[in-house]
DNA sequence: GTGAAAGCGCTAACAA
DNA sequence: TTGTTAGCGCTTTCAC
């Protein structure tokens, strides 16, 4: 037995049980314009007598006003994005703006639908995972004319701001200390890239700068679905009964990685002197595994956070501000897993 | 430079665009009602011209119908709600209702905000995690007038419909399994358990059964925050120290579970001979562990799944429903890391 | 098959 | 400090 036959309540049904006008009741609940402190209180009290609760698409469509923040994002069930959403919700939990988010599961076709839904609430803001959009989704973007913060990513040119690392160069520097650090035979492991950007630039930036100095990629695979974890541990059994004589395996995330990791622990390989290993994403796992697998901070929570606050700060001064780039240094961990460190 | 000064698109300029009236536009915007095919396609054309994006929150107020679904659960960052999500997405999937999600990080305080913000949304359904609930977040739901399913646990009074396992249950048949094995020395390990009543419920559970058996448990460590895989190396240390006859440890989670089971491999010990070892909640990366541990299936996809029908079904027959209680089984997973099995 | 009028529940702007 | 009036952009209802 639920309480269904009696509608919602309404300002009306607060402002009959208090004997105040509607209007002020409305300015009561919101904390705003001047109210005596004898209205409001009896206001506060009627309300919660009745047990109101406001009618925010009402509100919404009367001041124009939305404090939400789409947030659009692949996926949840890795590590990183929830991250990234810690940072947002810290940073707008300065402000009365909420984020809403929605998921693409890497389907450029299903962020444009999710793009479409989110913006007919008519948020305060739109955040969005990567640089890489259909063009009608570009083109909803610019037409919303609310702030847009492209995150993750910088390689590439955004609608509005961006704010995140330069993937290309995170290979690049990996591949760097890699080669300095005297590996020779390095293979590859990762995700299937058509559609996962990010991963692909770091795998560019990766062989190109092998190339430089002079080294191919000896083997590489790439797969998709799965337990990460269980996947890396084959992957890395594969690769090896391919290509024994690898000395160093760049894991596209640390989560197969950390899989791979343990497998050779478990078969007596020395790490890192017999093979060295390491992933991508600096995800706080590795701090409990025996060895620390060696990865790159992809400063997850600053970009969730920034990203936020753009948003926020454009919201507030309504006026033109000028699209922000914002471009942050990932680092290198070695943890145990690298010679020479 | 974004077209800010565009304020943003109405149906009447669809309307105007088409030369066809603002309900008509509507009609085919929304696929409702009879339009001739030249009207229609005439309409879609201006609609996509100019990149109309209907607003729903005026759609919303004149319709009172909103395809939302508020969830609110403790957390994203753990391995557990996210499989919920995963199990509410697939069931609204085939409908047109869409999940927006708040967290609470496990504070009845937030929660009451959360759900107070929500139902100002007025959503067609509310799923929130856990059956705990503050005096006045149950008055709001039953007062919303709208289904409510409480998930994950069912040792309690729902407001309506609960779809869950027995938490209670699940500790005394771990308990028993492990009686059963011959165990003795029983150790507990787990999270502080002021707000987290599932593990409490699991942890009282677990203590009474094994009462029955005339055994207490011999040494326990309650923990909060970090890294869920370094606290379970560090408690497992601890614990080993004082108590160090030990033959058996049951984790509340899988998480430290894995990291007392890294531990206790590297430190050469015969797991499950000399030690034992359990978790909770089945989650997949157990899967790519050297040794997999003994766990519960928590049937959260299940449960995220039939939540979401029971949202849908109640939302297509507006009539009285009867709250519907669903509980479901969970089943042991044996693993590696138990004896005689 | 199409259109006109009324109003969803609230807030901006103005008046008192 | 409080109240009144007029919409916000859409959908419902009813008329054509």
């Amino acid at each position: 037995m639920t309480a269904k036959d009696n509608r919602p309540l309404t300002l009306r049904d607060v402002s009959e049980e208090s004997g105040v006008s509607e209007m002020t009741v409305s300015r009561v609940l919101r904390n705003r314009g001047d109210v005596s402190a004898t209205t409001r209180e009896r206001v506060l009290a009627a309300a919660k007598r009745i047990g109101y609760v406001p009618n925010k698409i009402a509100g919404a469509l009367a001041s124009q006003r939305v404090n939400l923040v789409a947030v659009i994002i692949p996926s949840m069930s890795n590590m990183v994005f929830p991250e990234v959403m810690t940072g947002i919700s810290d940073a707008l939990d300065e402000t009365d703006l909420q984020p809403v988010v929605g998921i693409t599961g890497y389907q450029p076709e299903k962020e444009e639908k999710v793009l479409y839904e989110m913006l007919s609430w008519r948020p305060s803001g739109v955040i969005l995972a990567g640089i890489e959009h259909s063009d009608a989704s570009r083109a909803m973007l610019r037409a919303s004319g609310i702030p847009v913060v492209e995150i993750m990513d910088v390689d590439g040119t955004p609608v509005d701001s961006v704010v995140g690392i330069s993937h290309r160069r995170a290979g690049q520097q990996m591949a760097e200390a890699i080669v300095e650090s005297g590996y020779k035979r390095i293979g590859f492991l990762g995700t299937k890239m058509l559609l996962d950007h990010r991963a692909r630039k770091r795998f560019e930036g990766f062989t190109q700068a092998l190339a430089k100095a002079g080294i191919e990629v000896a083997d590489q695979e790439f797969y998709s679905g799965g337990s990460a974890l269980a996947k890396g541990r084959e992957m890395t059994a594969d690769i090896l009964k391919r290509t024994p004589d690898l000395d160093f395996i760049y894991y596209s995330n640390d989560m197969i990685g950390v899989g791979g990791l343990l497998y050779l622990q478990e078969q007596g390989i020395d790490i890192p002197n017999q093979i060295g290993l390491a992933g991508f994403n600096g995800v706080n796992l590795l701090k409990g595994l025996p060895k620390r697998l060696a990865t790159m901070d992809a400063c997850r929570y600053d970009i969730g956070k920034q990203a936020a606050e753009i948003i926020a700060a454009r919201v507030d001064q309504e006026d033109e501000v000028e699209p922000t780039t914002v471009m942050l240094e990932p680092t290198i961990d070695f943890g145990d897993t690298f010679r020479n460190h």
